[in-house]
DNA sequence: ATGTATAGTGACCGGGTGGTCATTCGCTAT
DNA sequence: ATAGCGAATGACCACCCGGTCACTATACAT
């Protein structure tokens, strides 16, 4: 049996795209519980009864629109990661970074929607969504580090999940802060222009690189 | 003018402690919007006019429960600046993470509306929370790292806001970690016991230190 | 012109919300 | 006993919510 064709995917292109965006949008400044389907369907001129039709649930509109986004993610990782294999660890961890910041730049939206779920239990779908995102990138830097290992590239000694996790959130609060104001100290990532932005990384891969101290290791 | 009793202020402790502990777990488990004040009187079994004659909104509500635990993040932090002067700049950190831990396990409720609060722009009181809360932490590992800088513990080529912020970050994810799944990517820190966490730190605290590279800087 | 299938509609429902206020309660001083 | 006063009450209000469904509009095949 084909999997039959659902009303909303009938709809001609431009007004389903319509729709995504101002859903998108509606829940990126409200969170679920807080976005309202009657705002929706006011700003977008249709009925109530049109949206239900459509995804049956609130909950189902939120899956519809978020889980096509997550779908996305995959593909520009994958390509880094083949286009810089055999390269050096923090060269590539650089292009991740940037390749995040650009996914945010398109789709930012969908970034608030993400971390509006990261610290909100309530929100619907988290556990399975979060589940989907932190496999794709955590398994993702896993290899790098795996990689850069059996190459020499790291120190021998020292405990690899320490510096998966290192990076993972050092990458992850990076992006953080340049999107949201009062989570980098002194504000010199948030809202900065993508210049400041290459500076302040490469700042960064090298404090991670070589360490703070000044004292040689022993 | 002596500033005069509120009626909430005249109340026995034991009630006011009893009302001060609800709401609180009521926002940390639902947030500001979600939270509910018909689902607080009735757990405390008071009416929901008293809970308006003492804060006069919900918001009130929230800003004195929130309002009084950020006072009391100042005293640990000061303590800890001034029992550790002088000493070296990675054993300082390491002991304001504890204390974050400790706060965090002595006050969980607070800690959860602090999070919820941090990625939610329509948090009420948001804005001036956080800013009180960064100005509290952030100033102090400012200078943390500005001491330390000056006796020579860093290397003297880094950027030191840069090192702010990496330290800033990494404690804060790092306590952030431990709190909440999903964010520690292989879950190695989330709901790890105190043993788990001091080993943890240490480990991080190293890689910190030392740097990742196997590669000396030249 | 008629039938059929599909898309679109919006008044309506039950329920929960934050907030109000006229009233009652409980204690203390006289 | 009684007067006075702050604390406590809960029915009530206007509002908004997600979701429903009987109905209409439109397009195409016959």
């Amino acid at each position: 049996m084909p999997p039959q064709k659902t009303t909303f995917e009938n709809l001609d292109q431009s007004k389903r795209e319509r729709i995504m965006i101002e859903a998108t949008k509606e829940f990126a400044e409200y969170g679920f519980h807080q976005a309202s389907v009657n705002r929706m369907v006011n700003r977008l001129g249709i009925a109530k009864g049109s949206l239900f039709k459509y995804f049956g649930t609130k909950q189902g509109i939120l899956e519809y629109v978020f889980g096509h986004a997550v779908t996305m993610l995959k593909a520009p990782l994958k390509q880094i990661r083949l286009e810089t294999e055999g390269g050096d660890l923090f060269e590539r961890v650089r292009q991740v970074t940037l390749a995040g910041a650009d996914f945010i730049e398109a789709h930012p939206n969908i970034y608030r929607i993400y971390l509006k779920m990261l610290l909100q239990e309530n929100f619907p779908m988290r556990e399975r969504f979060l589940t989907r995102i932190r496999a794709t990138s955590g398994k993702f830097l896993h290899s790098l580090v795996q990689e850069a290992m059996e190459s020499g590239q790291l120190r021998s000694d020292i405990d690899t999940d320490m510096a998966v996790y290192l990076l993972d959130t050092t990458v992850d609060r990076f992006l953080q802060s340049v999107a949201v104001p009062f989570l980098d100290g002194d504000s010199i990532l948030h809202g900065a222009d993508r210049q400041t932005i290459e500076t302040r990384l490469d700042s960064l891969l090298d404090l991670l690189r070589h360490g703070l101290s000044g004292i040689p290791k022993t």
